[in-house]
DNA sequence: CACTTAATTTAGTGTCAACTTAATTAATGA
DNA sequence: TCATTAATTAAGTTGACACTAAATTAAGTG
């Protein structure tokens, strides 16, 4: 699954479309307006970005409406904070270290 | 800078590179002994690794010990925390994304 | 049933990234 | 200085992927 995301996040537009899609949601052409390249070329981004559970789609009629999902960064999230956190954990250790010293 | 992270955490071997070195530091033959692919792959991916901030490398007579770099994840952690949390921030993101979309 | 609108899928192209082997750099020791 | 060890850089191949234009699906509307 972060593999997915993580190649979701890696293409510039995709992240774009991101930031587009956070507030609300917006039709595939909508997105597509925003950018030079062609809608298929933005499906296919769309696509990739519902692969990895990042945006998720409604449809109504002929349309459909793309808005981000939230919990699609869980994962990603979770494995940075395996790495983050712990470095976070030995500067609050070497903060009490060094308050211990001055006292 | 966010750029650069995504793109070395995308290709797998380069996060499993990131799991050898996160303990302690190791050589770059330490490393590639783990895998099945050849000295010079590793190198490339640990070059692509340092550019990105995400390892920093001691040298030591022939040797280079490779170590990982916790403040590299600090950037994506904030991108993410931007979709993650609600937050004005997010404002921020789009409007680079429309400077993006300009040019 | 055509016709239109919205979007996707298909097929093909150019670029880039992850490999390989071979050559090269750099430090050290006989 | 020559040889050895550690690692990288160089050159070339292959496969993936972000595009494009054209064809196709799907859902209304006259």
């Amino acid at each position: 699954m972060i593999e997915k995301t993580l190649h979701a996040l890696t293409e510039p537009r995709r992240r774009d479309i991101l930031s587009l899609v956070h507030d609300g949601e917006l039709t595939s052409s909508a997105i597509a307006s925003h950018f030079e390249i062609t809608a298929p070329a933005i499906s296919q981004h769309l696509k990739v970005l519902e692969e990895s559970g990042l945006v998720v789609v409604r449809r109504d009629g002929t349309k459909r409406y793309y808005r981000m999902r939230k919990e699609g960064f869980a994962d990603l999230r979770a494995y940075i904070d395996r790495f983050w956190d712990d470095s976070l954990l030995r500067l609050k250790e070497a903060a009490e270290a060094e308050e211990r010293r001055k006292k």
